[in-house]
DNA sequence: TGCGGAAGTA
DNA sequence: TACTTCCGCA
């Protein structure tokens, strides 16, 4: 449980799903062979982003049944086991193919797999997924907007795949004791030392043995170029200084290809975190770091899944936030030891959250559907088939309650999924609706501090939703590193668990003095970047989000980074992303106003 | 060929 | 929880 109180989906937290794990998990494994040459024939990528085709069920299936030790495994189970991640969003069946489906990316958790190759289309290498060919049209379904494929050791390494896919490879094989292990090429290269790595391990593995975290964020830094085949973007219609984004974020970005963009996907690797060049630079670790952090919320990325580092501040909502860089306020003193902040484990326990935060609510059944659920379907659902692929705009209206949002989103078509935008209020309410309430803002008294998320537009409002209702911390999973986020969740009302600098306890007032003269300051920075933010925006939402995200990224990124090293962890929670900049600037002023009087110190 | 309910398993 | 197994239905 995080320290707000929410949980993020068991699946995103199993170790046992890691690779080479006897508890994989089905998509794990189907991201496996989809990865590996030699079962090209079996299934491979295909069409869009994250499609695949299963071109030998019966393979597939025996495949699996090894893997899981079970013989009688058949296309029948297996598939029933596919439609099983339907209802978490996980897959999706690609309506009209064969033997089709089509991962939900972002809903994936990298954390088993962080270097997974995302690349694009035909003709690439198995580990590279179709990519979206450059549209920024996201068409995932609306459940998982920022499709980020967990999986994928080769994904941020690319120049590790080769020993990468060497380790994923046992992954593939089957550790059956009965001798029905079918890949026993890859078994031998695994060692048994690394199975039932957890994420972490994981991580490590990937690496260089001795490069530290720094190794990580350095993949960062380049700018993805898509022109060039070793782009770490490849999936990034728009080029850019953007790259920072790439690994985690990216996919959310522009999961789905669209025609309009000449972009092409390039076609061996794929590796987003694979920069064209790399840079240690403090700034391109932060901006990992924030991706990171935010993919982790946003896509309900394992908690493992968050580097050790401390002030790491969780932006809320990520795709706005990621194109307001102030909001972030990714505070990564350098000089911070790495490791969990002692202060993380205690504000856990501070805000016992009474919500648990799980997946979406299934998409409606088909029963439901066929009923005729009135809301959602009612515009164009009976002419689709069965799968939520069916072409759905019907995004139009958000439900009340998140829960009831779900089957809408659901139904959503990946290709036209209409930007809603949620309000602040709608968030809220959809939270309070669901029953998801953020302890912060409880315990806080202060609106501004951790807003929800800004408004940004999705295509998924599940997605939005889940990230919305996502607390900003992790939790801190028995396996997972302490959360440097965890700090990010203290209220500046209350006593300041840790500040960025290391400092427990700075007064609130000063506190909020500080952010105050540094939130106009930044205002003063944020004009600018608003400006464009707002032409972005104009330009029409989702269209334009990854764009607008690269953009902001790349141009913003020395004001960004000004801000964030500026800002304080505590003064990173409380703002806001920069649409509510402004707002959350004066009602952090009224609140410091507030606050000053009332609290004398810590 | 695909869906999804239901019950069962570990 | 994450399937596995079975099955009726479309």
């Amino acid at each position: 449980v995080t320290p707000a109180g929410f949980v993020f989906p068991d699946w995103a937290y199993k170790p046992e799903s890691s690779p080479g794990s006897r508890q994989i998990q089905l998509w794990h494994f189907i991201l496996e062979l989809l990865r590996k040459e030699e079962y090209h024939d079996v299934i491979a990528w295909q069409g869009d982003y994250g499609e695949f085709v299963i071109k030998d069920p019966d393979e597939v299936a025996r495949l699996w049944g090894a893997r899981k030790c079970k013989p009688q495994m058949n296309y029948d189970k297996l598939s029933r086991a596919l439609r099983y991640y339907y209802n978490k969003r996980i897959l999706h069946k690609t309506n009209g193919k064969r033997f089709t489906y089509k991962f939900n990316f972002n809903k994936l958790v990298l954390v088993n797999y962080p270097f997974i190759e995302v690349g694009t289309g035909r003709g690439i290498p198995q580990s590279a997924p179709p990519v979206p060919s450059g549209g920024t049209h996201f068409r995932f379904p609306p459940s998982t907007p920022s499709d980020v494929l967990s999986s994928s050791e080769e994904l941020r390494s690319p120049g590790m795949f080769s020993s990468v896919a060497r380790r994923m490879a046992r992954g593939s094989v089957s550790d059956c004791s009965d001798g029905t292990s079918t890949n026993s090429e890859l078994e031998e290269a695994v060692g048994a030392d690394e199975r039932g790595v957890g994420a972490e391990r994981a991580f490590r593995g990937l690496l260089p043995p001795r490069l530290p975290h720094e190794s990580l964020f350095r993949v960062y830094g380049g700018a993805p170029n898509p022109a060039d085949p070793l782009s770490p973007f490849p999936v990034s219609p728009l080029p850019g200084p953007g790259g920072l984004l790439a690994p985690t974020l990216s996919p959310a970005l522009s999961m789905t290809p669209t025609p309009h963009l000449p972009y092409t996907p390039s076609p061996s690797l794929s590796s987003p975190m694979m920069g064209s060049h790399f840079s240690f630079n403090p700034e391109d670790m932060k901006h990992y770091l924030q991706a990171h952090t935010q993919s982790v919320y946003n896509y309900h990325l394992s908690p493992r899944a968050f580097l050790h580092y401390p002030n790491i501040v969780i932006p809320q909502p990520h795709r706005p936030t990621l194109e307001k860089p102030p909001t972030h306020h990714l505070h990564l003193p350098l000089s911070h030891p790495l490791g969990p902040h002692p202060g993380g484990a205690e504000e856990v326990q501070q805000h016992p959250s009474p919500f648990k935060f799980k997946l979406q609510p299934p998409p409606l059944g088909r029963k439901q559907r066929d009923s005729g659920s009135s809301l959602a379907s009612a515009s164009s659902s009976s002419s689709s088939s069965s799968t939520s692929q069916s072409s759905f705009s019907g995004s139009g209206q958000l439900g009340g309650s998140g829960l009831a949002v779900e089957p809408i989103s659901d139904i959503e078509s990946e290709e036209e999924v209409e930007v809603t935008d949620i309000s602040e209020e709608e968030e809220m309410n959809h939270i309070d609706e669901g029953g998801v309430f953020n302890p912060v803002h409880q315990a806080n008294g202060t609106s501004s501090s951790c807003p929800p998320a800004p408004p940004h537009n999705h295509q998924d409002e599940d997605d939005d939703e889940e990230v919305f209702k996502t607390p900003a911390t992790p939790p801190l999973g028995s396996a997972g590193p302490p959360f440097p986020l965890l700090n990010l969740q203290s209220e500046p009302g209350q006593a300041a668990p840790i500040s960025p600098g290391g400092t427990r306890c700075i007064p609130l007032k000063l506190r909020f003095k500080r952010r105050w003269s540094e939130d106009q300051k930044m205002e003063a920075d944020g004009e600018r970047d608003e400006a464009e933010d707002k032409k972005v925006r104009a330009d029409g939402g989702l269209e334009t989000k990854g764009e607008a995200m690269e953009e902001a990224g790349g141009r913003k990124r020395g004001a960004e980074l000004e801000n964030v090293e500026r800002k304080g962890v505590i003064l990173g929670l409380m703002l806001p992303p920069p649409p509510t900049q402004r707002r959350a600037s004066s009602e952090l002023q009224r609140a410091t106003a507030q606050l000053s009087l009332e609290n004398t110190g810590c």
